[in-house]
DNA sequence: AGAACCTTTTAAAACGCTTTAAGTGCTGGT
DNA sequence: ACCAGCACTTAAAGCGTTTTAAAAGGTTCT
């Protein structure tokens, strides 16, 4: 029956202890019900056989299967972070993560059909690019929580942070440090970058700036922060400060200046935003916006499963707080 | 029978067209024996209702999952690269991927314990770090491929690159300039740098260099590379170049280094190891040894599909040889 | 006409678990 | 004695696929 070289199904303990694989299921899965002898016995040959259950099985047996759908871009160091904290975070309520990579060759839409397939109960998107009614579609097949982008009228759930207000707070870190002529590298088309714009420049406004406001087009890329920072050498009208989209983009800022012999944050200081592990590579030492991954990743966790197991209907955005991180790249204004 | 709200199953596209549930599994499949017509109708049915076949069922029907186990740690961009090459290697071989992330909060044990009950029908595992006997009982419950280190005389496959070999590669490109004084900051007591330690000293010695061997105690962290920098700065025998024992050791080297104003690499060079993204920011734009992600990913899937298809019992280890990457940390001696 | 052989289709038994409704013994109250 | 009620336990019906052995429907050949 128990067949030696295969791994020991819940029949073969069953078997061992002389019960059925209906005790031995409650027993293993900590339902009440069984008695403390049962249990104590159940336990001991699940050890003496190594018994593993078998995930698939489960899965397929009941309706629920416990697993939320995590979509996330593999290259993001960010994502990691908040990978870490969801898998915490799911634990605390009896889910499991089921991860599905984006990258180059497999495209949002491949990466969120696996998990369907794999009967994700709720889907959690970090930092998705799709259009809001491809995700309005997605979330009529199951619960999608979208993390880190605004999505205006939308039925899902959003967790994000402020991020105006975050570059806000860059803004007025600088201006309390003597700056003025503060330039901005911004992020291109997104949802994200906009925000982002809009929080620099209504910052410069309410400082009374907007004569200084001076928008670079870039992006998410090194690449893009190196050619805004070109640029601005090249006019000779360097601003005293540069806010950049994001940390990858502001190290390349960073590495345009130190290669045109410009002090940082002596003559010119540079502010990212994400908080990357780059930023705090002191090699780097950016100061940036921290997005408080653990905060997000709690509340994506909770959103899903307020949507699973207590029946909530109604949209929810949770809008986080940002926060200002100091390092070694701002300075006081020359 | 087909409840509206719910997936479509199997069941409701065979009633589609009025055949058997076992004819729409084969023609979905791909197998060979329905008909061209059956085919079309199946197909144009399952369209029609927009069918998804069921991940955990077919694994569960099928003694095969066609499944393949990752182990990954989630902060290493390496690791990440490898990901995304292991995801189109497999799929070249009708193989699929699940990942298990490990994180400081769970260990490989946990990791893998995962892996094995999703059913995976080998493991690769990125950068093991338990112990050889650990791996070896691992490798009697499914055929373990360990990518990235040495395991001296196991029974399971193993894909690397030649450690000693790129450490050598590195001081013969700092030799060929000029170097003569070049120290070593290893990375502890592992396998990996037991083997670029040997790969240093051996290089050193056949260029007469025996004499300037200079080992500093470090690991696999920024802030010991920073440490061993600050004791060479505080001794005020500064080698002229410095051979790292990873990336991030490296960096951590440059940051102590840019600190001191020492220039680099006018005054020093600096070289690190695995081509990390890190390496190629410009701001760091590190010359390093390249361990060819891509290469290493296909060689350990096709060693896992040789173990699970063709009956391949031997052990093999693959050891491919690294590559040197010549960037701007490094430069002619002073 | 029947045997022999294809080709195509299908009924039914897994796969290893969960879950529900129905047991089985007890105890204690009448 | 009898029944109610309680605490456990279990038989059996799924879950949505795959797979196997066999059936069904043709041909072609004697």
């Amino acid at each position: 029956m128990a067949d030696a070289g295969s791994r020991p199904r819940l029949e073969d303990v069953a078997a061992r202890v002389g019960l059925s694989t209906a005790s031995v299921s409650l027993v293993l899965r900590g339902v009440p019900g069984p008695s403390e002898r049962t249990r104590q016995r159940v336990l001991k040959a699940a050890a003496d056989l190594g018994y593993q259950p078998d995930r698939t099985a489960s899965l397929l047996a009941s309706r629920r299967s416990r697993l939320l759908g995590v979509m996330v871009d593999v290259h993001s160091p960010f994502h990691a972070e908040l990978v870490e904290h969801l898998h915490t975070a799911a634990e605390e309520f009896g889910y499991d993560l089921v991860l599905s990579t984006q990258t180059r060759t497999r495209d949002e839409h491949t990466a969120v059909e696996t998990l369907l397939a794999f009967r994700s109960e709720a889907l959690i998107l970090l930092g998705p690019v799709a259009p809001a009614d491809t995700l309005a579609a997605l979330h009529r097949k199951a619960p999608v929580v979208a993390v880190g982008r605004r999505i205006p009228g939308a039925q899902l759930d959003v967790v994000r942070t402020a991020d105006d207000d975050g570059v806000g707070q860059v803004v007025d870190h600088l201006v309390a440090l003597g700056h003025r002529s503060i330039a901005h590298v911004d992020g291109g088309k997104g949802v994200i970058a906009t925000d982002r714009r809009r929080g620099y420049r209504d910052a410069m406004r309410r400082h009374g700036l907007a004569q200084h406001v001076r928008i670079l087009s870039g992006d998410n890329t090194e690449r893009s922060g190196e050619r805004a920072a070109r640029h601005l050498l090249d006019e000779g009208e360097l601003p005293t400060a540069v806010v950049a989209f994001n940390d990858q983009c502001a190290i390349g800022v960073l590495a345009a200046l130190a290669r045109a012999g410009v002090a940082v944050p002596g003559r010119v200081s540079v502010a990212g935003y994400d908080d990357d592990a780059l930023s705090r590579l002191s090699l780097v030492d950016l100061t940036t916006v921290s997005q408080s991954a653990e905060d997000q990743a709690r509340h994506a966790v909770r959103a899903a499963v307020e949507r699973l197991d207590e029946g909530r209907e109604e949209p929810r955005e949770v809008v986080l707080a940002p926060r200002l991180v100091i390092r070694g790249s701002t300075g006081p204004a020359v």
